[in-house]
DNA sequence: TATTGTTATACTCTATAACTATA
DNA sequence: TATAGTTATAGAGTATAACAATA
């Protein structure tokens, strides 16, 4: 959707991965923001909800490692989450601390929805990259990420 | 510094390019932000005196162009720069509504400094890839910025 | 009229600590 | 004692609008 002809980032710029990174980060997250406003869904509470649905119902604990966030914020996204009916808790049965996050089956339909814009938010932010290209970018993010966030 | 053995990202996760990016962009950032720390700068203070030394003085709106923050930001930076003597404001001769920042001799100095502990952070972040791994990581991330951020 | 820089305001985000209930 | 979740508070960061000076 960018028709402009792309100019030139100053190398020395384009040299740091601290910019690069930052910067491309910061247009998906963009991206996906935007893709998913229309379904009223913050990028977070979406990130609730895949996690979920991936892992399984896991704690908010679980949440608040997998993304790098204090268990303090999860409260407050689950909240939300619970009253749009699309998550609920449920105590743990064998450890009764522990608030164990569930899809709802309105949740579920919401997710695969969500799920649909952002996969194509993605598709689009990576559309300057041959399939080759993001795979071997992928794979290098993966290992930096293994190496530095052990989970 | 981690001697942990690194764990699996579920490959749901590191087959997105938005928490991939974010989080690597994030364990950076956090990286780059204790490097300045000893010297007392901000990453953004530090954006500043870059941007001066790269693109020579530019003005308040053009550090806030490339760094895609809001002008208004750049007042606050640029007044804790100027009170510890790196940098000043000198009118444009040209457009006398423009200030363009300089950096003074402290600054240039405080600047050296931070740059190479900004590149050992950076190189720390990067250790887990090969040269070749990075340059290829690298290119695809400049296209990514050039395609979806024309300056 | 539009743009640069500044200021003030309000809002959002997040970090921290304290509390409860469990283990 | 330690952990999961909640709540309240304060602080940082940011967005917005309005203004003066200049184009």
């Amino acid at each position: 959707m960018n028709s402009q002809p792309p100019s030139k980032i100053p190398e020395e710029f384009a040299a740091s991965a601290g910019y690069m990174l930052n910067q491309t980060a910061q247009v998906i997250a963009e991206m996906v923001t935007e893709a998913l406003k229309p379904l009223k869904l913050a990028p977070q509470e979406y990130g609730v909800m895949r996690v979920i649905s991936i892992s399984g119902p896991v704690s908010q604990q679980t949440f608040a490692d997998r993304y790098n966030i204090d268990r303090t914020m999860v409260t407050g996204l689950v909240d939300g989450l619970e009253k749009r009916g699309y998550v609920d808790r449920q105590r743990s049965t064998t450890d009764r601390r522990v608030n164990l996050m569930h899809l709802t089956p309105l949740g579920k339909r919401a997710l695969t929805q969500a799920v649909r814009s952002v996969k194509k938010a993605q598709a689009e932010f990576l559309a300057p990259l041959t399939d080759e290209e993001w795979e071997a970018t992928r794979l290098s993010l993966v290992k930096l990420l293994e190496a530095h966030r052990p989970i």
